[in-house]
DNA sequence: CAAGCGTATTAGAATCATTCTAATTCGTTA
DNA sequence: TAACGAATTAGAATGATTCTAATACGCTTG
């Protein structure tokens, strides 16, 4: 994500969060840029890595009361797991594709050409009767980096930190 | 799922389970009778709670520890959930799309033509350079019970239980 | 039928991400 | 500067899942 890209992004998602009424704070505009920064579709506890660079005392409670706004707002996807801590998306706020590595347990953007989502979610509210608001698509599997090391788990795992 | 189609999927899943040398216990057998009887993708609480109805004395972590030994077979799909249980499909093993309603959290099979898993699978290894081996598709958005019924989420909710 | 062995099962503790709570602090406006 | 509402905090609470160490079960063999 280009410099420019990032700068409209953070316009856009401030903007809003402003139009909601709610108040874009010092921190507040640190976790959407730790949201944006990294392509690795950071957790909770990755912002909270990040914003405490800047800010020591921010509580993760912080974190998690900007995402819920931000999901309120559709300016951020949550690919919820079980096992591990939720990702967060804010860089492409619309239902796509996401590759899950199930070594390292990174998730990337899927490059190949997403289905159109609105298009798609309305298809399937038509045939089921549902009122579908967004969809879901994870392929799981081993990403290249650990097809070709297959013993990096650790080394992989803190390549994902936040930087 | 009528009683044959039940009785062969019954014996696939132990025959699976046997040429991994597990022992089917009686009530691993009930685990299995469980999980199939729903139509209603059940969490590991509700399978607890239909064995218990036979074997009152059942751990709950055994139902955990047979539904490992069915996830490790191949034989039951594991759709996760941050917010609230994960559910188990046994019925159809391979990944196939749900639709997941927001309001009362029933999950369904979704009967449009599902998009053939194993050749997806390949198609987007080959495009990824990921060894791909599942896949999730889910639609999430309110069903059409609770279009119509918008308070209705207790009553929903207590539908869901196993039977 | 009894003994021995390995798996299955158990109750309860531990874990961990997330949510909640109630008190404090901050920012803005009057 | 005072006052108000929103933001933030630390820490407790929640709840699904996993772990642990002890017990029970079901085969097989003698």
């Amino acid at each position: 994500m280009d410099e420019a890209r990032f700068r409209m992004r953070l316009s856009e998602m401030k903007a809003a969060l402003r139009d909601k009424g709610v108040v874009i704070t010092r921190k507040r505009a640190k976790i959407l840029e730790a949201l944006l920064a990294s392509d690795r579709h950071p957790t909770a506890s990755e912002i909270h890595e990040g914003v405490k660079a800047f800010y020591p005392g921010t509580s993760l409670a912080t974190i998690y009361n900007t995402i819920d706004i931000l999901k309120e707002t559709g300016q951020a996807l949550e690919i919820e797991f079980s096992a591990s801590a939720n990702r967060y998306d804010g860089r492409i706020p619309v239902s796509h594709p996401h590759l899950v590595c199930l070594a390292c347990e990174k998730v990337e953007d899927m490059d190949a050409a997403a289905p159109n989502a609105p298009l798609e979610l309305e298809r399937v509210s038509q045939a089921t009767g549902y009122d579908i608001v967004r969809l879901r698509t994870d392929y799981y599997g081993t990403c290249p980096d650990c097809l070709r090391e297959p013993r990096a788990d650790a080394a992989n795992a803190a390549e994902r930190g936040f930087a």
